[in-house]
DNA sequence: CAAGCGTGGCT
DNA sequence: TAGCCAAGCTT
């Protein structure tokens, strides 16, 4: 049993025929009809979607579910609707807001953008790669979402779900690598349609196909429209070898420590007495370690007067 | 670059 | 049930 297209190395396979005629358009053309017929018709897809709203749903979206996303962004809307309204409050109604979805980093870092966005880019959210990656908490993935689902723009916009969907149906794996390679946005690339709206709406139909159909768990290949172009399906299936891919335990660990301590921060009206804190966590040493990296993170803020309250 | 960073639903 | 997993980023 050989992986055929394992490379890695310096090997690689460069198109030799013209853009339209690659691979491209062989998984494009289903795939987009698929999306056509079944796109879920989430708030930021509507066709009113602001690039502001586009971008919140994004930063939300990393390691978050849809359905825990979607009443926060709306209630994240309604109350910000653009990047100077949200920038006109403390960063600590950001982190009030981001409410359980976890990763309290990811408001202060919206926060931050949208101070950004307000002071360099008078408002309006940038529509270049470039000055997205620029702003804090948007790496290479979430530019390129931007600029594709907001701007049409053509990028490669790799995920979790387009790199499973493009490590079955081209490479016969079932799991892409742990980190992304170099190899992995070269296929990317090559397979993006030449016109920009298309190429778009490919980005959007493939992590669509990963998120319903080309699941991690238990694909759905019934309903893959592609599924005769599946290089994994034709191999039947392989399971994916090599160590476990991750492992990542919660109980007991900083992280939910820290989580139990900025709940008592996001659900009390003002700042709080630090046995307020204390009770959510026996272990002392570990709880002060918590504390103090949240602190150090900006998370929390310890007031003058020996109370603690999200930051301004 | 591997590790750290929340939370909850699903199997 | 206890992992596995979810539109990643930063250091």
């Amino acid at each position: 049993m050989h992986s055929a297209d394992r490379n890695e190395g310096t090997t690689r396979r460069v198109p030799q025929w013209p853009r339209a005629m690659n691979l491209n358009s062989l998984y494009t053309a289903p795939i987009l009809a698929w999306y056509e017929a079944n796109a879920r018709d989430l708030p930021w897809r509507a066709p009113d979607a602001t690039p502001w709203g586009v971008l919140v749903s994004e930063i939300m979206l990393q390691q978050t579910p849809v359905s825990r996303v979607l009443p926060v962004w709306d209630a994240w809307m309604a109350r910000w609707p653009t990047p100077a309204a949200l920038a006109a409050e403390p960063s600590g109604e950001a982190v009030r807001a981001w409410g359980r979805l976890g990763y309290p980093r990811r408001a202060l870092r919206l926060h931050e953008s949208a101070r950004a966005i307000t002071e360099r880019h008078g408002g309006e959210v940038p529509s270049s790669h470039a000055d997205l990656l620029a702003l804090p908490g948007i790496g290479a993935y979430t530019a390129a979402a931007v600029a594709s689902f907001a701007f049409r723009q053509r990028h490669a916009v790799l995920d979790t779900n387009v790199r499973r969907v493009l490590a079955r149906l081209v490479s016969g794996v079932e799991y892409p690598p742990k980190s992304q390679t170099r190899a992995e946005v070269e296929l990317a690339e090559s397979l993006l349609p030449p016109d920009p709206p298309t190429a778009a709406r490919w980005a959007v139909a493939a992590m669509e196909l990963g998120a319903l159909v080309c699941t991690a768990r238990t694909p759905r290949c019934v309903d893959c429209p592609v599924l005769d172009k599946c290089a994994w399906h034709a191999a039947g299936r392989p399971a994916h070898d090599g160590p476990p891919r991750r492992g990542q335990t919660y109980a007991g660990t900083d992280r939910q420590c820290r989580g139990r301590i900025l709940a008592v921060l996001r659900d009390a009206e003002g700042p709080v007495e630090k046995p307020a804190l204390d009770v959510v966590w026996s272990d002392a040493v570990q709880r002060e370690r918590a504390l103090d990296a949240l602190i150090a993170d900006g998370l929390v803020d310890p007031l003058d007067d020996g109370r603690y309250a999200l930051p301004h």
